[in-house]
DNA sequence: ACCATGCGTGCAGTCGTATGCAAGCCCGAT
DNA sequence: ATCGGGCTTGCATACGACTGCACGCATGGT
């Protein structure tokens, strides 16, 4: 590989010459410029990235930890993050979260290693220890679709509770009896912010939870806490109306609904949940679901970095976006709903 | 942040006593290592990576392009192949490929800056240009999915063309009598050798393509497709089984076929496919495809990896994974192909 | 003719860590 | 007591680029 110096004695300039060509603002004329550049595109030179951060102690590098890839909200959210930030030249060192919690410091201090110059976790909690590292390194944490108490690191949701209450308003206006809830991770602030909307919507009827299950934002769990839901009771003791916390759980929740325990959806229950990933609106699922619009979401995100790290705001930013509902075909849809 | 220096300095050490004492294998005294890492421990120090890849010449990062994360099967490789590496002590840089097959190596040449140990190219192409300087760098290149007859760079794929030809058998032994294809992106070796494959099989029972479209890999590229094949022809001029270049273009044409054009399928229109991502064992869909193995296609690749970069290893390996055919209940069965 | 101004350039030091080399130490063998 | 060898340690330099500083030169105004 060749380096500034071997671009410069080709020129005939000083190293310092080299670097300031390839430097936006610097002080070069362009007669320098010219020559520089003739030089480096005949040695196929490139300034090397990691010797440049070193020096001005930014990686222009984004660090990003994600946990579940199989949800297919976040490929379509990362594919979006990526681009944004590509756009502003800033790349994206990714980390697989492992499931248990203990080992996402580990993962982040080798994050940190990298010089990242902000951190994105995905539905991904933080140790304080970790976080107040990142403060001492000056790293911008942002917590995506998460909420933590803690007031330090900015983070970008969707209106959770919000939705849930649509959701809670939308199924006591179609009129169902027996109204159930198939809870995420509860240890997600997801979960608990949809569960509280919607059981206040649902408080503000009059009514209130026939049912309640887990299902840990996983597909399996899914599966099972339907099953348990809805096998061995008479029909009058079933529900006639379920939220299930996420897309990727209703569908696996739908599955086992129609085809192990041949129920019809929406005709003998009806399907609601939340974020509208890409499956959603497949015509075999239909999913009437709040939108968590990732591309507003990544938009927010990209904003509140690049104003902690470029414009130097010490402030963190919680930004929540409105969630819209957005009627298909898995529940029944009252008057006024119309579609 | 604190450096190598300072963590000297609280240790009552040389500085080269603290790299060595975060550097497995090298020559340090139990008594010193432990005294190091105490002072480390106090103030928080962990090596900067940035610093150490510039004099080591190794970044530890491995730079992955990939073009569409939408296909269901990617988002599944990423995630194996994150796991994988990190295990190993690596990291990803990743970007996405524009379509339009132009930038990518602008956005290679940035991948490069970064010094990266290795290049993933996930279902995307490189100028001969690129090629040539990243052999130059000394960068590995593995083509992931996509064959390029250039013996330069290692490649892993799927055996596509005899996971065609066993479609094909399939279909054939279902006694269909009207078998259509839908291709991929033309461009793409897995396109070309799929059909190539299919075609084989066809032949060598003396049938051939009934009918073909073009779904370029894209969602609504199949839906489009499908349409076009299957609308304004009389019954017996339409296809009994479809064989569609991938899941992810299959899924939306089963849907177009069931929804739009109100056809049953299996039992007017038989659906086969490729890739066997998560959603083609969703009940709703069942497909019967040919399995290409992610989690075998990232072992190769990671082992093709360090081969090159750990082992030093000269020669580029061309790993060709077999594929098998998983029936499940988007087409007919025939007898001895048991479920 | 003189000086103030400003731009363009090179020099040299810096970022944080790794590593070849030589010096120091301890130990056992002769 | 002497010597050789192995293990530790520190010194100094290198990696590749950025940047403050000072200097040279051309310019313009008086």
């Amino acid at each position: 590989m060749a380096t500034s110096l071997d671009v410069a004695r080709r020129a005939g300039v000083s190293q310092s010459a080299v670097s300031r060509a390839f430097t936006p603002g610097a002080s070069v004329s362009e007669s320098m410029r010219a020559r520089v550049l003739k030089a480096a595109a005949e040695l196929g030179y490139r300034p090397n990235a990691l010797a440049r951060s070193l020096i001005t102690g930014r990686s222009r590098i984004i660090g990003l930890v994600v946990s579940y890839l199989d949800n297919g909200y976040y490929p379509v959210a990362l594919e979006k993050l990526s681009k944004a930030l590509q756009e502003r030249g800033y790349r994206i060192l990714i980390f697989m979260a492992p499931q248990s919690a203990d080992n996402v410091d580990d993962v982040l201090s080798e994050i940190l290693d990298y010089q990242v110059d902000g951190l994105v976790l995905a539905s991904v909690a933080m140790s304080s220890d970790l976080v107040a590292r990142c403060a001492a390194a000056g790293v911008p944490v942002l917590l995506f679709n998460r909420r933590q108490d803690d007031r330090r690191f900015s983070a970008v949701t969707t209106d959770n509770r919000g939705g849930g209450r649509k959701l809670a308003e939308f199924l006591i206006a179609g009129r169902h009896q027996r109204i159930a809830y198939i809870a995420g991770w509860e240890g997600a602030s997801t979960q608990r912010d949809r569960e509280a909307g919607f059981r206040e919507g649902l408080a503000e009827a009059g009514a209130e939870l026939f049912d309640r299950a887990v299902g840990d934002y996983r597909f399996e769990g899914a599966q099972a806490a339907t099953r348990r839901m809805f096998t061995g009771r008479p029909r009058s003791a079933r529900p006639d109306a379920v939220f299930v916390a996420n897309d990727h759980m209703a569908i696996a929740a739908m599955d086992v609904l129609r085809y192990e325990l041949d129920l019809r959806v929406p005709e003998e229950v009806s399907v609601v949940s939340f974020d509208d990933v890409p499956q959603a609106a497949w015509p075999s699922y239909g999913l009437t679901t709040v939108r968590q619009s990732a591309a507003r979401m990544v938009e927010a995100t990209v904003e509140a970095l690049m104003a902690r790290i470029e414009a130097g705001d010490e402030v963190p930013r919680q930004v929540e976006i409105e969630g819209s509902l957005i009627v298909r075909t898995s529940a029944r849809v009252p008057e006024g709903y119309g579609r």
